[in-house]
Formats: structure tokens, C-alpha cells, sequence
DNA sequence: TATCGATATTTGATATGCACAATATTTAAT
DNA sequence: ATTAAATATTGTGCATATCAAATATCGATA
């Protein structure tokens, strides 16, 4: 059964790929005197978004009340700003400083780049391939989760 | 530049194939009455292994002063036992209970599964070519790793 | 317009996760 | 025999996260 070996190493790689990922965030994140949490908050911004308490949460998974903490800290350490919606004073308009703005900008090079380095040791016929099957484990991965909630 | 708009595609990729890797665990594990540490701590062993709390602190990152109570509450919940290793007595042998094995063989079936699944989607001319640009991912995700030590 | 219910954020109390240091037991070396 | 190192556990404290309550604002409606 050639499928099920493949999948089986399939599966291992994508086990410690997971890992692997783990690791990198976390040392990413001390590296910039980022606790993992405010680095991942972070990450969640595009370089001129402007979310809310509510919506960082949900997208994080955790409590508005432990993301106005997360954010304190961030305000704290001058990466983003906290301003008062105008059209509706209950929210807080949260956006990236200049100084959040360069390190989101840095992080998400760098994390291009890995991805460069990694297509170069590939066969350029190639990289359409593995876009779609990546994407297909993806979907996958997002169907199984739906269909267990 | 080809390359680059790829290589931000796959970066955008992996980005949510790790948030959503770490979606399905969490739900995994609350879906058999474990807490997270728990079921990745009991994901680490092959149905036959014995392996004592220090080197299972170490695949884990965790201090073992904090694998002694994630493993205090496998044992509780009745997946593993404990036992003096008879050759150096300072060791405490662990080691999966039936419902342990059953269990993580349950695991790790539905984990192969998946990723069959995964694979019946994908022309089979190009499942070795997945492994390997999954392989060369991760190879290059640990180089960086070791890298930035 | 005065009021009621819904929604967003924040704060305080509390529980859980984790590491570090101290302790106890055992082993290995001198 | 004594001392040093290794292993697991326990005590303690800080970090992480949730929940419930408090506050502020909005929208609807009576």
C-alpha cells in the first residue's frame, strides 16, 4: 500500500514541521524582547491595519480581557498605539507605531526569505506543485477541523 | 521576480498551516478530557517505549520538575504508569498503560488518515515530490534554527 | 428624550502553566 | 567511607489565561 507509507511520512514531517515552527516563534520572539504572545499579536497586523480588542482576540483565541494586556504591553514597549474609534467610542482602534510598523515589516521579510532559500534548493518546475499541495493539506486540515467542531 | 511572490505564498502558507495545526491539537486533546501537555506529552511514546521523566522533559522543552506533573496527571487519568527502573533506581520508568497504547495508536491512525486523505487529492505522480519539498522545508527551517542559537 | 438591552473594554479575583531552588534518594568515584 | 553527580519530587513565585463585575457607549423604542 504505497499510499499509506507516504502518508505515514507525510505525516511525521508535518509533525516536526509543527515543532520545528514552535521553536522558531519562540526564539523569534525573545530575540526582539517580545513575550510569544506579543509577538504573535504582532504578526496579526498588516502594516497599516487598524483592528480592535475584539477582533485581535477572537483571531488569537483568547479573551478580550488577556488581549488588553497583551496590548498594555505592547503600547508599553512603543510597537503599536491605542486610539478611541470616533464612529464608536466603545472600541479601541489599535495600529502598529513606525517602530511596530519596521519589525512586522523585518519579520515578515525575513520570513519570506526562508521560504526563498528553500524554493532555490527546489526544482523551479516544481514550486507550483508543492503551492498546491501544501494547499491541499490546508484544506484539508481546515475541513477536519470544521467538521469536529 | 518569480520567485519572490511564490516563496510569500508558501510563507503565507506554512503561517496557516501552524496556526491551524495548533487549532486541531488543542481540540484533540480537550476532546479526550487531556490538557494540552498532557496529550503532547503522551503523543511522544511509541506504544512500547519506556522512557524516564528527564528525557521526556527534554523532547518537550519543559523542566522535568514540570514533566513530574503533567506525568502525575497521566497516571491519575490512568494512560501511563510509573515504575522504578530496577537497574538505577533513580530512574522512573514510564510507560504507556493499554488505554494508553489504545489510545495513541488511535492518534496516530487518525493522524496517518488525514494526511491519506490529504494525498488522494494529489495526483500520486507527485507525492514523492511533496515529501521532498516538505523535507527540504524543514531541513532549512532547522538549519535556521542552529543558525540563530 | 429617557430608559433598557446589547456590545466593547477594562479591572480584580482566581486558576493553571511553568521554571528555579531546595530536598531526598541513589549511584559512581576516589 | 566520603564525596560528588544524577534523578525525581516538592515548595515557591512569576507569567499566562479566564471569568465575573464594573464602566462606557450605542441603538432602539416607548
Amino acid at each position: 500500500m504505497e499510499t499509506n507509507s507516504t502518508a505515514s511520512r507525510l505525516a511525521n514531517l508535518t509533525f516536526s514541521l509543527l515543532a520545528n515552527c514552535q521553536e522558531k516563534e519562540v526564539h523569534l520572539a525573545e530575540l526582539h524582547g517580545l513575550t510569544q504572545a506579543e509577538f504573535r499579536c504582532l504578526r496579526l497586523f498588516g502594516t497599516d491595519e487598524s483592528l480592535n480588542n475584539k477582533t485581535i482576540a477572537e483571531r488569537m483565541n483568547l479573551s478580550p480581557s488577556r488581549l488588553t494586556r497583551i496590548i498594555d504591553g505592547l503600547v508599553k514597549k512603543r510597537y503599536i498605539r491605542r486610539n478611541i474609534d470616533s464612529n464608536d467610542r466603545r472600541n479601541m482602534k489599535v495600529h502598529l507605531s513606525t517602530k511596530g510598523k519596521a519589525l512586522v515589516q523585518q519579520l515578515n521579510k525575513a520570513y519570506v526569505d526562508i521560504h526563498e532559500e528553500i524554493l532555490m534548493d527546489i526544482d523551479p518546475s516544481q514550486h507550483e506543485q508543492l503551492i498546491v499541495a501544501m494547499t491541499h493539506l490546508l484544506e484539508a486540515l481546515e475541513k477536519w477541523l470544521e467538521k469536529t467542531e
